[in-house]
DNA sequence: ACTATTTGGTCAACCACGTTGACGATCCTA
DNA sequence: TAGGATCGTCAACGTGGTTGACCAAATAGT
């Protein structure tokens, strides 16, 4: 049974997404560091699949992501460090540092997308697939287009 | 018309959902830029919030938003700096400093209050009342209890 | 071909928001 | 009254952002 309309005050709704977003990201990452990805933090899973399998430059990133190229490199500095990602020098453009998987980067990125499908398949489960598929066709209605392609400025918060 | 199952990977989901929250946070945000508020920080609404009309400590404010003391005095540091918020001794046990709202804190508050009431009715315009209140109805049931109470570790996110 | 501009990456300083650890001061309790 | 718990704060740190400055390399204009 729905609640009446006056029982819910504007500030529900927000609450309820976040709670959503941060439910399913802390349930990827406790996933992920049992499958071997405990360094991984929630937000780096959106990072590679920004930097998908063919690479990027730092500025690209920072475009895609919706952050300064000097954020985005401060990132990628930190996913190098944990052998997430590498870098390499552009033959055909001395001053661009190509950005890559590594194969380490690309199974922690496989591994979110499993999980996030099963994390979904398991609200499917509990809610019925029409309705989780509601409530993404709703979101996308509401939401500007660029949000769900990742294009969009400080997604990251912040 | 929905889109296949097939065409759904489950990291739409949680993009969707931030996407969703951020949206109506940075609507807010500029609204209340708008209206005498520009200093006010999205999430410094929902401080606010937690605060309530009748004040409290630090130490109970972090307990109730899920973070440390040390935060919670930081961010009221910040809020009393603002004008939103100011402390005073707790007549009755000197280690306690009471934190309370300000008019202007009180004013912030409330606009926020009406300002998502406002963005929940323009949601409820485009896709309806009844699936807005299904969003709320299926994310309260995928998401634990204490998120939609306030005492939630770490929902500031970090 | 040689300047002038644009672009890519990095350094430095800063801010917001969180963490842990330590430590007085105060209150409560045995 | 001694011992322990609690409140606030200080300090150091981590992460994820920002702007501004700057050099090197590529590109465009004359």
């Amino acid at each position: 049974m729905a609640t009446a309309e006056s029982d819910r005050p504007g500030f529900l709704l927000p609450l309820l997404l976040l709670a959503g977003f941060r439910t399913l990201i802390d349930d990827l990452h406790a996933e992920l560091a049992r499958q071997g990805h405990p360094e991984l933090r929630p937000l780096h899973g959106f990072v590679l699949q920004a930097v998908g399998s063919d690479g990027t430059t730092a500025t690209e990133l920072g475009q895609r992501l919706g952050i300064s190229k000097q954020a985005a490199g401060k990132t990628v500095d930190r996913l190098v460090a944990l052998g997430y990602l590498d870098r390499a020098d552009d033959p055909r453009d001395a001053r661009r540092k190509l950005v890559r998987m590594t194969p380490r980067g690309l199974d922690g990125l496989r591994r979110s997308a499993v999980v996030f499908d099963q994390l979904r398949q398991r609200w499917a489960d509990t809610l019925g697939p029409e309705r989780v598929a509601a409530i993404e066709d709703d979101l996308r209605a509401v939401t500007p287009a660029n949000w769900f392609r990742l294009d969009v400025p400080g997604w990251f918060g912040g």
